[in-house]
DNA sequence: AAGATACCTTGACTGAGATCAAGTGGAAAT
DNA sequence: ATTTCCACTTGATCTCAGTCAAGGTATCTT
C-alpha cells in the first residue's frame, strides 16, 4: 500500500525534494536519477541493512524514522544517528555497511542502485556538493550528540531529545513563541535508551518526573505536550537563547 | 621557530601532501592553492579559534595535535574531535564556529583565507571531492566515539583510547604482529577524561589499574608499552579480530 | 635552595543510574 | 471473554564512577 503511493512517482511531486541528495538538482539531472531510482518500503521493526552486508544500493529516507544502530558482542547497543526524511543512507565508495540500519516506524526509501549512483555523482558537481552539505550537517549533529551522551544527567538528556524532536515538528508551529508543542514520540523507550546511553528504565523514570513536575504533558504513552519550551531547554542544559528561541 | 620551518615551503615537500584536502590536486591546482595558503603556529594550550567567533580561515593541521571542544555555561567540557596531521578544520560556507579548536601541543595549520578557497572549490572538484571523503571519514569517527561515550564502562573507554593512539603510530611498526608497541600519550589525564566523558580521577585510576595488570607499561606518565595489542583491545571490548589485526 | 605551579595519584565517601524484580494497561489473538 | 503479548511503570537494592580531599613529583621561577 504505502509503496504504491511513490511507485512511478515523478520527482518534481516528492515531498523531499528540497531537502534531499537531490535538494540543487536541475530538470535534467533530475532525469537521470529518475531512471535508476526505485522505492523501498519497510515496516517497523524491519531491518534495512545489515551491519557487514554488502551494500548495492544507497539513497534517501522518504518518509518514516530509521535508526543506525551499532551493537557490541555482549549484546549493548547505541544508537549513532537519527534518519529522518530527506536524510541519506549509505556512503558512495564504501562496500559494507558500518552500521545495522533499522526501520523504527514503517520507512519508504528512494533508492538508487550504487554503481549508477556514483557514476552520476562524478558528472553531477550539485549532487557531490549536496551531500557535501548533508555530511557536515550530520557530523555537527553527531557531534551535538558526543556532548548530550558524554557529559549529560539523564535527565538534561531526556530533556535534550525531546527538544530535538520537538524542534523538528515545531517548523508547523504558529509564530507565538508562547504556543504550546504537541507530538508523537516516533520512539519507543527502549530506543530512547538506545540513543541515549541510558537503561529503558531510567528513560521511564525521568519521562515520569518531568511529567509530574509539569515540564511535559503526557496523554497515553507517547502523545507529549510542551507547554513551555523555554523550560524544557533549561532542562535540557542547553543554552535557552541558543538556536531555537531568539 | 616551528614556523620557519613551513615558511615559503613547497606544497610538494609537505608531510601531509597526500592525506590532506588537497591530496588529490594535481600540479596546477596545487599552484592555485599555494596563492592563497599561509602557515600559523600555536603553542600547546593555546586556543586556535573560539566557539561563536567569526571564522575567516579554514585549513589542515600539518604538525601537532589539536582538539574540538564543547562548554556547557557550567563549565562541563566535552571534547568531540580529536584533529591530527592532515586533518581539516573548519567549514566551507558556515560564518562562525561552532567549537573551540584548542592546541593540545604545539601545533603549525596550513591555512586559507576562507573566500578564496570556497572560490577555488567551487571549480576544483578535487578538492570538494577530498573534502567529502574526509568529511565521511570523522562522521564515522564521530559514530564509532557515540558507542564508546554512550555504551563503554570507564576501564572500556581507556583502553579504546590508548587503541587509537597505538593504531595512529602503529603504521610505523614492523609486520611482526606481536612486537610491542610504544607511544607518548599527546594528552593530559584531564584531556583524556574530556574526551571520554570521565573525571580525571577515574582516567588516573584506570590507567594505574591496567598498568597494574599488565595490559600496559607506563614510564613516567606519559611514556606507554602495549605489550600486547590484542590483550588491550580486548579490554576496550572492540571485536578483537575487527580492522587492525587480522 | 626554596617556593610556586602544573600534572598526576590515591583514599574515603557519596550518589546517579544500573540491575533485578514485580506489576500495570491496552491492544491483538483466540 | 480471556488470554497473551508488548510497551511501559515502579520499587528495592547495588555498583561504578563522581566528588572531595590530601599528598606526590617534576619543572619552572626567583
Amino acid at each position: 500500500m504505502l509503496k504504491a503511493q511513490f511507485d512511478h512517482s515523478n520527482c518534481s511531486d516528492c515531498p523531499i525534494r528540497h531537502r534531499a541528495v537531490c535538494a540543487h538538482c536541475d530538470a535534467h539531472e533530475l532525469e537521470e536519477l529518475e531512471d535508476i531510482k526505485y522505492y523501498r518500503s519497510f515496516e517497523a521493526g524491519q531491518t534495512i541493512i545489515w551491519s557487514g552486508d554488502q551494500m548495492n544500493f544507497v539513497g534517501s529516507v522518504v518518509s518514516g524514522i530509521a535508526s543506525l544502530t551499532q551493537t557490541m558482542e555482549d549484546g549493548r547497543t547505541q544508537m549513532v544517528g537519527l534518519l529522518l526524511p530527506s536524510d541519506f543512507v549509505g556512503r558512495p565508495g564504501r562496500e559494507s555497511a558500518p552500521y545495522d540500519v533499522l526501520a523504527t516506524t514503517d520507512v519508504v526509501m528512494c533508492c538508487f542502485r550504487k554503481k549508477p549512483f556514483e557514476e552520476l555523482m562524478n558528472h553531477t558537481p550539485h549532487i557531490a556538493h549536496r551531500l557535501l552539505q548533508m555530511t557536515l550537517d550530520e557530523l555537527d549533529a553527531a557531534r551535538e550528540w558526543m556532548l548530550v551522551l558524554g557529559r549529560k544527567t539523564a535527565r538534561e538528556k531526556i530533556a535534550s531529545l525531546l527538544s530535538i524532536i520537538a524542534r523538528r515538528d515545531a517548523s508547523i508551529a504558529p509564530k507565538g513563541k508562547s504556543a504550546p508543542i504537541v507530538f508523537d514520540l516516533p520512539l519507543t523507550r527502549e530506543a530512547m535508551a538506545d540513543y541515549l546511553g541510558l537503561t529503558l528504565e531510567t528513560v521511564s523514570r525521568q519521562i515520569s518526573a518531568l511529567k509530574k513536575e509539569g515540564v511535559i504533558e503526557l496523554e497515553g504513552k507517547r502523545h507529549v505536550t510542551i507547554p513551555d519550551m523555554r523550560r524544557l531547554m533549561d532542562e535540557a542544559g542547553d543554552d535557552s537563547d541558543g538556536g531555537f528561541l531568539n
